[in-house]
Formats: structure tokens, sequence, C-alpha cells
DNA sequence: TGCTTATTTGCAAGTCATGCGAACAATGCT
DNA sequence: AGCATTGTTCGCATGACTTGCAAATAAGCA
């Protein structure tokens, strides 16, 4: 997402109208890494803003995915959330914590994948599943070749998690 | 996911009854590839037995989801598709039909991935957006290298699909 | 400052899914 | 076969998340 200066920009030009509303959210989506749900950005929004409505929030993300500026992600049964990168990439969840990390894969395009006859890729998203080791040094990422076990996937529960 | 009758099996192992709910939909969730929803499959499991309860197809489907005899699938903001294949596959998404695809990938851990410091990768899932070419020959699905399109994400619309 | 019209907001409504318990029926026993 | 036991079904209420709606509000501009 640009920055909150370009973005308020993008509105003007479309004649939106730059409410206090919206230049608080575009300050909390720009850089979040966080992928927050709607809920999730009201909540930090309502402390900053008190009164600020859950509408809102919803209204004015859903212009932004719109204008192309931010991305919606279905994650699994959860909430939608909301992705302030819209570069090409990937995620992984942690199982623990669901927690939300962005991934870069470099050689997408050297899956040897066996598609339906005539399917035509558009894009490819990946998601790794797994979990953070307990103790966290703060090393940066590293590539790395995935690893992951091939045992047959584990049936995973009904459960839609409720993020109260 | 097993046969109907290895699934009523392990389903008297277990105390459960074998009603004619369930019997049915064993038989319409076995190898059934279609990816169907709840709702998708008590549209067609009424046909055959009116009165069947949509609260009877989730449970059931529960049930198997939960003896690992099926797969649920969180599929963008629409409704949880459930996958009777619970080997290692991918998918394809049809952005024109909706229709969903089995997709085997056999060289997953080749990617070359920035994954977060000690985040260990418990298994991953692949999804491939696209179209399936109008003109349908019927030749069989072939190995291919994705070539997905590696420009920015379009932007998505924030609609959740109804399927009625 | 005042007008026009985009926004915000609260609440209703919608969709998908789960909780609940009374009515029902599969199973096992006599 | 008849009966008791207890797992199931099913309808309805409830819940989580999201969108529709329109009255009240407030940007942007003359
Ligand atoms: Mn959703
Ligand atoms: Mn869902
Ligand atoms: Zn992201
Ligand atoms: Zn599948």
């Amino acid at each position: 997402m640009h920055s909150p200066a370009i973005v308020a920009d993008k509105y003007r030009e479309q004649g939106r109208r730059l409410t206090p509303q919206r230049k608080l959210l575009f300050a909390l989506m720009h850089g979040n890494e966080t992928h927050p749900t709607a809920e999730g950005l009201f909540a930090v929004a309502s402390k900053r803003m008190p009164g600020i409505s859950l509408r809102t929030v919803y209204q004015t993300l859903d212009e932004l995915s719109a204008m192309g500026e931010i991305q919606l992600m279905h994650c699994d049964g959860e909430a939608v959330r909301f992705d302030s990168n819209v570069e090409e990439h990937h995620h992984a969840v942690c199982a623990e914590t669901g927690e939300l990390f962005d991934v870069y894969v470099d050689n997408i395009n050297s899956l040897r994948a066996q598609l339906p006859a005539g399917f035509e890729v558009e894009n490819v998203s990946i998601v790794f599943h797994g979990r953070l080791a307990e103790k966290k040094s703060k090393s940066p990422a590293r590539p790395q070749t995935v690893r992951a076990k091939t045992t047959k996937r584990a049936p995973r529960r009904t459960s839609r998690g409720s993020n109260k």
C-alpha cells in the first residue's frame, strides 16, 4: 500500500473526500504487516478515534482493495484479513498463534504440476502451514528449501475459529 | 475417501449407527471430485431422499472429516467445500465457473521460500487460480511447468459469492 | 458562510455454520 | 418379533461475519 499521502492524493483525484476516519485507517494500514481483520483494525482504530464505526472500517478497506492498495485474504474459515502488501508474495500461517507472515518464493514457475488440460494459470497462491519454533531468535528470514513433511495431510477439524 | 462399505465398517467399529442418511451420503461423497459444499451435497441428496436435513449433511460431513475420510477446504469467501480426496494434492480454481480441480505437484520441496526464521513447515497448500480454455478438448491432464503471469496480483473485489 | 453531495453510522438483513433438545429409529437383547 | 437403550435426525434458535440501507453528518467548494 502506498503512503497515506499518496493514497490521499488518489482519493482526491477520484473525487473522494478525505475524512479523519480515512486518514486514520490509511495510517494504520500503511506498512501494516499483521494482516488484520476488519474487527482487528477496528479495535486499533477505536483507541485513537473512539466512536469510529466498524461499518466505516469495512467500507474503507473495501475501497482500498478496489483501488488496488490492499488485498483481501480469505484464510481458512476465519474472517477476511487485509493485506497491505500487494506485491507478489505468499504466506506462512502459524498453527499456534494464527499469525500470518509474508513469504517470498522466487521459483514458483519451476513447479511441476499436473493441471487440468486447457487450464491457464493466472496466479498461484501458496500457504505454508506450520509453526514458529518457541525461542524466537531474531535472526532475519533466510531463504530455505521447503522440507514439508510429505505425509498424508492431517484431517482438520471443522471449527471456524472465533477471534474474540 | 474409502468405499461406502469400508466407511460403514469404521462407523460400526466406533459404535456409530448406520442410518439411510449416512449411507446415502457415503455413496454421494465416494469418488466425488466436485468438492461440493454442504448445501450442494444437500441438494443432490435431497433428490434421492426428500426430507433429509441440511443439518444432517453438515453433521455427517463433519464426522467424515473428523475420521479423516474427507477434508475441508475453505475457498475464498465461499462456503466450505468438502474434498473426498485426502491424498496430498493441491487445487486449481477456474475463475470463470468456480470449479475446483485436483492438482498433483511432485516437486514442492524444491520451492525456494524465504520463511520467517524458526518457522517449521508442516504442510503446504497451493492454489492455482486461472481459467479453463473454452474448447474443452478432452485430452488428459499433462504435467506442465507453471507459467503464471508474475505480474502484480490483481486487486480482488470484496464480494462473497452466493451460490444459490 | 452556505450548499451540495459524499460519508459515516447504526441497525436490519443475509449467508454460512453450529448449539440444542425433542422426536425418531438403529441396534442389541429377550 | 417386541422392547429398551441410546445414538441420530431435524427444525429452529443462535452466532459470526459481512453487506444493504437511509437518515444524520460533514467534506469540499463557491
Ligand atoms: Mn468470510
Ligand atoms: Mn465460511
Ligand atoms: Zn501478505
Ligand atoms: Zn481436492
